[in-house]
DNA sequence: CGTTAATTTGAGACCATTCAATTTCGGTGG
DNA sequence: CCACCGAAATTGAATGGTCTCAAATTAACG
C-alpha cells in the first residue's frame, strides 16, 4: 500500500535499501471514506496521519460567521496531514472531495521511523515544507490577486500538480471541486466565482464542466494568473 | 549565541546533554542588517539559513502588478528560513523592518546535526511546522474576514507570540510595522487599513502608536478578530 | 423520471479601492 | 533647541469589484 509513498520520496531524498524496507514495513489501515466526511477534525488530539491512496480531499477552517476557508486540495499520493505526526492537536480539518481510499497511520509508527533512519525524516520534513510553500502562495492568493487571477492561478496550480504526479495528461484533468468549493477555496462568494469561470471560458483559456477541466490555453492561463511555479518545489521533487 | 535557541527547542522537545553540546556548536555568524535590507530573495539558491537575534523582519512575495503580499512576521529567536535548509531555491523575499541582528547559519551545518541527533531533527521540523499553521490561518484570515477582523487578528498575533518570546509585557508590545506594511499582510489597502486602525481605537480596543501597541479590550479584540490562539501551538512550545 | 444538488442570471447594495491632497510625526543638521 | 525634511498617517470624495438575495435553469443521481 506505500509504495508509492516510497517512490515519491525516492525522487527527492536518498533512500537506502533499509530506508526503504522500513517505509513499506510502516503499519498502515486502509479506510474508505465518503464525500464530504471528516479525516481530520479541529480541536481533536491527533492519533494518525492520513495518506491518500484514490480521491480527494481537501483542509478547512471556519470562520466565527460560518463562512468556510478551503486551505488546500490534496490529490492521491499526498499526506493531508503529516503535519499531526508532531502536533498534538489539529488546527483545522479535512474533508473528502469524493469518495476516497486513505491509508491511515499511527504516528507514533511515522516517528519511530524518523529516530532511527535520518533519510526518512528528512523525507518527511520536506514534505511538509512544500505543503508549507503552497499555503504562502496560497496566502498572497486570496490576499493580493483580484478574482479572475484567484481562479486562473488555482487551475494552474491542480493541473500541474495532477500532472506531476502522474494523474493527468498535459491539459486535461479531474476537476473535483463545486464552484462553491472553489470559492472557499480563492476567498470569493460562489455567484462571483461563476461570473468569473465564465469569462475565463469565454476568452477561450480553459473548457470545464463538473468533473473535468482542460487548459485550452496554457500561455493565457498562467499570464491570466500569475502563475509561477517555483513555489511547488517539483524539481525537488 | 545560539543558547537561546536550544532553550527554545529544549522546551518543545527532549534535549539531551549532547544534543544541546550539538546546537550550541553550530557555526553561526552575527550579521547586521538595515531597515528593509533583504535577507533572502525569491529564486535565489538557498545557502544558509538566517535566526533573528533582535529587530523584526518579514516575509513576502510580490505579484504581476507589482503589489505585495506579506505572509508572516518574525521576531527575536525565530527563523525566518529555515525551510531552506531542504529547499534549494528560495520562493520568497524576507526583508527586515527594522535594525536586525541575524546568526547566518550555513544549512549543511544543520542538515548533518539532524543526520546525527533524532531529536533535534525533530525540533527543527516542529520549528516549520508551527510556521506552517500560521500560514494557514493567515490564509483564511485573507481570505474569510473583513477588514477589522483581519486587523485585529494580526494584533492578538502578534502581541500573543511576543509575549511568549518573553518580549511583551501581558498587553503592551513593540508594534514593528507601518501601516502599508500591515495593510500588505492583511491584503488591504493603507488607506483603509487606517480608517479601521481609528475604529478600532474608538471602540476602546487598542492603543496604537508607530511603535508601541496596547491592548486596551482583550475579550474585545479577541472577538473583532475571531482569535483563537490554537494555531500558535504555544502549548506545544 | 423524480428529486436534490449545482450552476446560472439579474439587480441593487456595500465594502474596500483609487486618487489626491493635507496633516502629523520622527529624525537630522544648523 | 529649533527649523527643516521626508516618511507616515490622515482625510475626502468618487469609483468599482465583489457581495447579497432571490429566482430560474440545468445537471447529477438513485
Amino acid at each position: 500500500m506505500l509504495t508509492p509513498l516510497f517512490r515519491r520520496w525516492a525522487r527527492r531524498v536518498d533512500l537506502t535499501e533499509s530506508d526503504r524496507d522500513a517505509i513499506l514495513q510502516i503499519p498502515a489501515t486502509r479506510r474508505d471514506f465518503t464525500r464530504d466526511a471528516y479525516l481530520v477534525r479541529e480541536g481533536e488530539p491527533t492519533l494518525n496521519c492520513n495518506l491518500m491512496l484514490t480521491g480527494y480531499s481537501y483542509r478547512q477552517k471556519l470562520v466565527s460567521d460560518g463562512a468556510r476557508q478551503i486551505i488546500s486540495i490534496h490529490i492521491p499520493g499526498e499526506f493531508v496531514d503529516l503535519q499531526n505526526a508532531l502536533l498534538p492537536v489539529a488546527d483545522h480539518n479535512v474533508q473528502c472531495l469524493s469518495r476516497c481510499e486513505v491509508a491511515v497511520i499511527p504516528k507514533a509508527a511515522l516517528l519511530e521511523v524518523t529516530d532511527r533512519l535520518p533519510n526518512v525524516a528528512r523525507a518527511m520534513w520536506l514534505d511538509t515544507l512544500i505543503d508549507s510553500s503552497v499555503f504562502r502562495e496560497w496566502v498572497v492568493n486570496v490576499g493580493r490577486r483580484d478574482a479572475r487571477a484567484r481562479i486562473a492561478h488555482l487551475l494552474c496550480e491542480l493541473v500541474l500538480r495532477m500532472r506531476s504526479a502522474g494523474l493527468a495528461a498535459k491539459d486535461v484533468c479531474v476537476f473535483p471541486l463545486t464552484q462553491e468549493q472553489l470559492a472557499d477555496a480563492t476567498g470569493l462568494t460562489a455567484v462571483h466565482t461563476n461570473r468569473t469561470l465564465q469569462a475565463l471560458r469565454k476568452e477561450g483559456l480553459i473548457r470545464l464542466s463538473t468533473s473535468q477541466l482542460t487548459v485550452l490555453d496554457w500561455d493565457g492561463l498562467r499570464e491570466a494568473g500569475d502563475f509561477n511555479e517555483r513555489y511547488l518545489h517539483h524539481d525537488v521533487a
